[in-house]
DNA sequence: TTCATAAATGAACACCGTTCATTATATTTG
DNA sequence: CAAATATAATGAACGGTGTTCATTTATGAA
């Protein structure tokens, strides 16, 4: 049956490589530019082929934004070779918007775009968006070992960390969203990273 | 000169009709149903005579976001009869996630949609997104006061309201892109309360 | 009543995601 | 090897989007 077994593995490298196309695309045009017809033009395929692929879009998006979350996810797995907790988490949070501003566009596939969360709903699974919860689950777990060690006093490590991602998923998202355009230009660098001390000081010290 | 007065007040009758129209569309239907076409079906005019009123989308987009900002520059307002510092604090923050709540639709437009603020920087204006600004400046106003009480030790208010600014916008952007889908149901209301109450506390003592 | 100005529109353009009957290719069977 | 079958790919269409512009309609001035 080597006949199957070849098939199956055509099925599977041509499935990836109409997502590293959309990728390419992704990074290299912006998300406006990722149509079914563009990526289609790139692989120079009909459009029609990539249903034969994808059950439609969001699945493709999905596939795209679980791609991307491996690789944000080998970011947060760095910072466990540093060995005090707090100076661990300071890592992790940089971590995330280093990514968000290297990457904006696949920032954005990942923590805002609708269409990736429409395939997870769609699919009605049990344990749904795992890409996901394996990146909390990093930063959780960075929590835990600093209750552990007595460095952060509280007792529930998730909400601690869904507290942290959320500060530090606020700046990202609010300036990828353009609404720090309160701020000049040369403000919107500078008081990102203040706030960004300011919270690590607040969680040594309070305000 | 009676009529070209007449003129000028129905013409910003007209263009406030589309507005009420496109609010009212993004309300009961959600902003993908909001397109040029659906605007001018609701106010029975062709779709070609709200580009007599408006340059293009973004524009009636950006005139719309600014009318939300209104409605929740008058929320925030209403949080100055509370005399504590860190309990205003924690009541514009709490104004901020119930709007997001109530008005999701709304929350989208002001704070993650691209179209309003490509709006603002096809203006480009020297003093851009006022409504924004007017809309901050009362978290901004919050924390000065604090400081000025010596409740909240520290020099910057501007920072300190863009970390609480990035906190509470953090919890909202999650939850309403769903991704907070990585927990259950159950558990996604009770976690986004821990993790404000859990920052509050940090606010007082620290983690 | 004619004329000029302003307002509104129908039709078109180039795009989008998606479906499906038809065509082309590859594999299996007689 | 030829015919039949199964698989893969596609062209064309459908209904949607934002936007433009020549043409038509309505309105106030002469």
């Amino acid at each position: 049956m080597g006949i199957a077994e070849r098939k199956e593995r055509d099925k599977t490298e041509r499935r990836q490589s109409i997502l590293d196309a959309a990728q390419h695309l992704f990074i290299e045009q912006g998300f406006e530019k990722v149509s079914m017809r563009n990526i289609a033009d790139a692989i120079e395929y009909s459009p029609a082929t990539i249903y034969l692929y994808f059950k439609d879009k969001n699945e493709l998006l999905f596939a795209l934004q679980n791609q991307a979350f491996g690789r944000l996810a080998q970011e947060f797995e760095s910072v466990f070779t540093i060995q005090h907790p707090a100076e661990r988490l300071n890592a992790i949070g940089h971590k995330y918007l280093a990514f968000a501003f290297e990457h904006p566009e696949l920032f954005e596939l990942m923590f805002v775009m609708n269409g990736p969360m429409e395939a997870v709903q769609a699919r009605g699974e049990a344990e749904p968006w795992g890409s996901g919860r394996a990146a909390f689950d990093r930063v959780v777990r960075v929590m835990q070992d600093g209750i552990d060690a007595g460095v952060f006093h509280t007792s529930d490590a998730e909400v601690a960390a869904m507290m942290v991602w959320a500060q530090v998923h606020g700046l990202a998202a609010l300036f990828r969203s353009k609404r720090l355009m309160i701020f000049s230009e040369a403000r919107r660098q500078t008081i990102m990273e203040e706030a960004m001390n300011l919270f690590n000081q607040v969680l040594h010290h309070g305000l």
